[in-house]
DNA sequence: CTGAAAGCGCTAACAG
DNA sequence: CTGTTAGCGCTTTCAG
């Protein structure tokens, strides 16, 4: 294949409007010290001859590489990807994300990372040496890993981390899972519910924890017990069944259920008919993350939507942002809406169906 | 920001390994010219000091990118992402394209451009010129989009077209559409179908008119007439009740319907439902994509799955080997299977329901 | 088979 | 405010 080189140069530019490169490189870059005549000159060639700066080059000598990278857990992602299960996580990520970084020049890359894996710096350490992105975003688990978030901070690369409220470097944003846990809670206890279950998600994830300090909160606030109210799950639709069937068998059975995301919730959906408990009138169930399925359930789920495109994309403005300004020390909440949808009724008046 | 230089570079290794920095770049690329020995040494340089070439250097000098780009439409692509459609599109794109690119130590960069747009040829210039990919994959409709396949051939970069079958530069990939219709055709045909409705794509995109041909082959090899059969739809919901209501209004009405895409399929439940007629017992219902979705309308789609991942697999492929070895000249075609759930049935024994 | 020299396109640092 | 001079890290010549 034939070498390809960049077709007009800054050199052409610069030849064309008849002054130095430098000039027209501070033209490119935005850069004071250049008269406004001078400016519109170069800007008029550079339209002429339609030429755009080459990011390898700008990159080489020193300048940002207008890159942001997006690091999402590798197997977990495949795995999604592979199964279909409908998750848009991926793709709520690029709609926030690749838009807020056109808007600056900016792309955005999605790689896939490791975090249960001993290579983890060195598989890091290369695609940062090979990309050298202007920031990176991470997601949990990510967000959590002080493998990842050392490496980036001793490389000085700013980063933000998704979900993740641990002190340390790095931005830290959360699509205030309290908030939207205490939200669902206090819904089901406006609809009459008092005995209201939640299954949790796995340790690992800090907004596991989260959901669970808002459901319990809002619960104590209305006086209600929470013994053997609330199951672990590992977001994975089998360890929803586990979940929803061992707060379903107990005697003195919740009649509503949050579940921390909706392949658990499509769990307690079947668990429900299995048991025969019509949701919604025997049971009501609300579901984290509102992903596209669980309009089609049956019934439709209400569920807490998580504000993901609205999240990367504050991420993104800031990471850009940061290379001038100051990083903003506390974190920042981003918060869902619930979408009541007819997986939520009153509470049945019986309990003992 | 402090100016991030690379930490360990091409000179470093050569002077670790006590040889040039040219043997050293040989090594990288894997040249010839190279006595196993030295080859080795440099080698152990090279992992010990976690050294990773710089892309953007590479670049610049003249070398590859190791990058591949995949267009993809941008007003649908956003729209889709926006409405949550559940469409997993750029999902499968990213698990077939990012993966294979992967092993060969190759990105995969999505990008939205605008098809209907006078700027198309201006904007992709330049990205082109600002990315300098290696390779790019084009979905529809930029598969058939003459100006962008004309400022791709005549900047000499390899691209793959998918899903269009005309003559002209780049290499050629198709799911088989043809085929796929003719398979999901003769399975209602198989089930005692003789009336089985088409609602067809719009014209601009070239996989719309296989699968009509494909139907109408399978339709008139079992001696089955297609008047009156067949509907047009653009993708969206909305079109698809429309198209649905067409054929099923008519006296002598369809007992199967083959729709073009999971969204036409949804509209036609919500007709059929309208129209009191049970699916699968009154009438039979195929989609075609099998995105996740179709698992939970009610009842679950009989659906041909899209093999998008193995395509744009492929084609990363190709695309990757195009610098080295020949181009295909004739098309590839990967089929899609038929994933049978509970929307299709025998056909009713009378017509008169 | 190996090395030295000459850039790639751009920006930083320093002069004017 | 503008131009000049050095590189950035790597690959391509072209000599040994």
């Amino acid at each position: 294949m034939a070498r390809r080189r960049q077709a007009v140069t800054i050199k052409h530019v610069a030849a064309d409007a008849g002054v130095s490169l430098q000039t027209v490189s501070r033209v490119i870059n935005n850069e004071p010290n250049v008269r406004p005549e001078m400016k519109e000159r170069v800007q008029a060639s550079i339209d002429r001859l339609g030429y755009v700066p080459s990011i390898a080059a700008q990159r080489m000598s020193g300048s940002r590489s207008y890159l942001i990278l997006a690091l999402n857990d590798r197997e977990k992602t495949v795995a999604e990807w592979r199964s279909r299960s409908g998750t848009d996580w991926v793709d709520q990520m690029l709609l926030g994300g690749m838009l807020t970084c056109a808007e600056h020049g900016y792309r955005m890359m999605v790689e896939l990372v490791d975090t249960h894996n001993d290579h983890v710096e060195r598989e890091l350490s290369a695609t940062i040496a090979a990309l050298q992105p202007d920031g990176v975003i991470l997601t949990p688990p990510h967000s959590e890993n002080r493998l990842i978030t050392d490496l980036l901070a001793s490389k000085n690369i700013p980063f933000a981390r998704i979900g993740s409220l641990e002190p340390g470097p790095g931005i830290r944003l959360t699509m205030d899972d309290d908030h939207s846990a205490v939200m669902a809670t206090e819904r089901l206890i406006e609809l009459g519910h008092k005995r209201i279950g939640l299954i949790a998600g796995p340790k690992d994830y800090s907004l596991s924890g989260w959901r669970i300090d808002g459901w319990m909160r809002a619960m104590q606030a209305a006086g209600f017990n929470t013994d053997g109210l609330c199951a672990r799950g590992d977001f994975g639709f089998d360890s929803g069944i586990a979940a929803a069937r061992t707060l379903l068998s107990q005697k003195d059975r919740p009649t509503a259920i949050i579940a921390s995301n909706d392949q658990m919730a499509l769990a307690t959906l079947d668990v429900a008919r299995e048991l025969d408990l019509a949701v919604p009138d025997k049971l009501s169930l609300i579901s984290f993350d509102n992903t596209p399925i669980v309009r089609f359930t049956n019934p439709p789920l209400t569920a807490v939507d998580q504000p993901i495109a609205a999240t990367i994309s504050h991420a993104v403005e800031l990471l850009i942002n940061k290379s001038r300004k100051a990083i903003p020390a506390d974190p920042i909440n981003i918060q869902g809406v619930l979408v009541e949808r007819a997986s939520t009724a009153p509470a049945p008046k019986a309990n003992g169906g």
